[in-house]
DNA sequence: TGTACATCAGTGAACGCGCGTTCACTGATGTAC
DNA sequence: TGTACATCAGTGAACGCGCGTTCACTGATGTAC
């Protein structure tokens, strides 16, 4: 017994493992099924030390979703800047590949509820992400209308920024609840360039602006 | 007492009250609120009597869902068939009015892991609704096209269904969540305006075909 | 028109469960002198 | 280098609660004769 290393008093880490344990359980069983006891089961803590640790389980959510928001930008935010004139595009992509890849921050990200939506990091996070969108769809319209971008105006960008969210959002929302037909459902990428093909018809269909 | 009209042993018509109170639960409380006994205290009746009825909660949940792609197809439908060449923004105008206007059944719709997803009723209901949104992909395609239904592929018109879907339900889902920025929250006709612009933009920036 | 009986609709109590939060506590770590 | 003390991190038991499901039951309704 006295070799045997037995179970240190302090974590080491315990926000970090919270966090990633969190995520992992949001994937896999919801968001509904998640509690501060199954996580501290799965970290191997008693439950009342993630209550000190985040106060309760609305801080624990609110720690996801602000890491969320930072990864997104990380990882959506250089790819959209990387890919040139076709930015706007790639955004998406990165928007759906995000959320595919990160389901559990993702899922958590977009339920204000569960949170602290007025946590001072969760809002600079947030808001750093409003900042790629919005970037990214300024820049890629002065690129396509060849003029600076201080020349577009904040409305136009809002518009393209909420459309191109939305369609992003509700493709990625719509394919991991498994709501898709069944023709759709089975490679994501194949799906994207479905919905991508599908975008450019929107705009034959789009109201006629000489009439 | 005796006058006193007593509780009715029979309540009449629960499963109707049954579904109308998880309806008006899930827009009031969230999904993740609603329970059995939430619902029968509403309806004034006990909880076992619920159970009775339904079976168990995702039977509840099977009836809600059924019925709100019954509803879809009865509200999305004509209103897309009669907008004549603009059908399919309009179908997108009554895809998202649908939802603003039937949060709870909306909710319940697109969370299958809440109801059972092979009830016969439930497949019915969910294909018409299908049937709705690919109807109304090829008449708009053919129209603007100035080509016979039958021409257009089918392959074309998933994509475009597919990719409205996308743009619909993300907008509605993003909206009602409280996710969009203030700007953009306030309205929602204001808002779904500007998606519209937004996606004509989109047509912008596109892949170039000939490149 | 009455009666016997089957079936339907709903009751109320009990079950076992997992939950979030609180609290007095203890062990580990860091710091001042 | 040692010691006293404060603070930090985590424990374990207890609280009160609401949940879904089950079950033996009773009251109401419909039907056959």
């Amino acid at each position: 017994m006295g070799t045997q290393k037995s179970q240190p008093y302090h974590h080491g880490d315990l926000v970090r493992a919270a966090i990633d344990s969190t995520v992992e359980e949001v994937k896999t069983v919801g968001v509904a099924a998640v509690s501060m006891r199954r996580i501290a089961r799965r970290v191997g803590v008693s439950h009342a030390a993630l209550a000190y640790q985040f106060g309760d389980k609305a801080g624990l959510f609110t720690a996801v979703a602000t890491e969320g928001f930072q990864l997104f930008v990380e990882i959506a935010g250089p790819a959209a800047a990387a890919a040139g004139p076709d930015g706007f595009l790639w955004g998406g992509r990165a928007y759906v590949q995000f959320a595919l890849t990160h389901p559990g921050h993702f899922e958590v990200m977009f339920r204000p509820y569960l949170y602290r939506a007025d946590d001072a990091d969760l809002i600079a996070a947030r808001d750093a992400a409003f900042d790629v969108l919005y970037g990214n769809a300024r820049t890629s319209l002065a690129a396509h209308r060849n003029a600076p971008e201080k020349d577009i105006t904040d409305d136009d960008v809002l518009a393209l920024a909420i459309a191109g969210w939305s369609m992003s959002h509700g493709f990625a929302t719509l394919f991991s609840t498994g709501n898709l037909p069944d023709r759709v459902r089975t490679d994501p990428d194949v799906a994207a360039a479905l919905v991508v093909r599908g975008a450019v018809m929107i705009s034959e269909l789009g109201p006629n602006p000489t009439t």
